[in-house]
DNA sequence: TATATTACTGACTCACCGGTTAGTAACTTC
DNA sequence: GAAGTTACTAACCGGTGAGTCAGTAATATA
């Protein structure tokens, strides 16, 4: 009785435009759960609804899976965030403060800080990867906080800092938290409360940025 | 010509007591240098100049192995430190800062901090090396940082804090680092001075411990 | 020097996974 | 509704690495 099988059930459906985006969606989450070199391109497919087979007709291989993944979800924030500043108007300390903000909003409480955990953590094992992160992800996100820093200096907003060094105490707070969330979360009690934690940094951002006023110096 | 040969260079020597710390040394590199999934027995051994059988003969499975590394080379720095708290005189501050150096000093700056990095990358994939490693040091660890703010807290040396939370604002900056040096080596271009960041760190921390004393403020 | 003991080797198994491909079934077109 | 196209499947291959074990050679003993 074929008929009332390919009526009711056809076994497998073409849906050519979908699979990439659902292909891609199931690799997000499982190269968040598990790691780069954890994830399984079966288990990949399989979660996507299809077969590893299919996987192979729409992404080269693992290392191009995983660079698509990073193009539609994580380089979009950055051309967004580019945005962002190239066309702010107010104070610089206030670009900042939204700049983290949306980092944090965008990235650090969603799925995606599971990538920069996986790139820390994986980058000594796979250099073509890595570099390919460096290039797209890092430098950039890195310029980014610089032009911000030259922007509240060159405004006589900002005291002079050395930029180089002073992306870093940008850096790191929030990447510290974003690992946080993805490590341990087994035996972790009591969470991290990120509001207050992100409003307590940004507040000792802004003090030791800003420069000093002789009118205001008793 | 058996004489000959056994006499000038046997094939291989009897050496039950070094062969222990020998294999625990070379896993200590290999875990560090790949991580924990990465790492191969079989380069284990051969680092530790015996074949993949004898390792077997020490330790039961992989995962006894990188247990006895961490008994072996991070579990007497706690007992050290430990000790170091039980033992102090004088302000709870310099206590603080002792702490923190000889922490950077006896881990974060050795390749021990590479172990801290495989915990916090692949913990997740590991959950019984992660409940064993959260317990015989994350956790003794954290009890040591809040042993040291409560002594400071109860002796009048530090404001009383939450200790809870405030453990965090310690680890993070140093753990921060540690997991810096061993990502992204191949990219990074300029090493960050670590000298300064923790002086930096920490003269920031004992300011924001301190109590305020009614008579320095005009 | 002969015999016993055991530290050590290296070849083996088994399971797993990235990547391939011959074949099949869903859809299209006429 | 028959023929043609192609999205998709599933069985397969080759390489790899954890863990095993029968055998070997270095050493202890007498």
């Amino acid at each position: 009785m074929p008929t009332l099988e390919t009526k009711l059930k056809p076994r497998w459906e073409r849906r050519k435009d979908a699979r990439p985006q659902e292909l891609l969606a199931a690799a997000l989450d499982l190269f968040v759960e598990r790691g780069y070199a954890a994830t399984r391109l079966d288990e990949v497919a399989a979660q996507a609804g299809v077969s590893k087979g299919t996987l192979y007709l729409y992404f080269e291989n693992k290392e191009e899976l995983f660079k698509a993944v990073v193009r539609e979800h994580l380089v979009p924030v950055l051309v967004d965030a580019e945005a962002l500043i190239a066309h702010f108007e107010g104070h610089s300390s206030d670009l900042l403060k939204t700049f983290i903000l949306s980092w944090w909003r965008r990235i650090g409480e969603t799925k995606l800080s599971g990538i920069s955990k996986l790139m820390m953590a994986e980058s000594g094992n796979f250099p073509d990867v890595a570099r390919f992160y460096h290039e797209e992800v890092i430098s950039r996100g890195e310029a980014l906080i610089i032009s911000i820093l030259e922007r509240g200096v060159t405004r006589g907003e900002f005291r002079p800092v050395d930029a180089q060094h002073a992306k870093l105490v940008i850096v790191a707070p929030v990447l510290m938290l974003m690992l946080w969330r993805h490590s341990f979360h087994a035996c972790q009690l009591e969470p991290i409360d990120t509001q207050s934690y992100l409003s307590c940094f940004i507040d000792l951002l802004t003090r030791g940025l800003e420069t000093p006023r002789a009118s205001t110096v008793h």
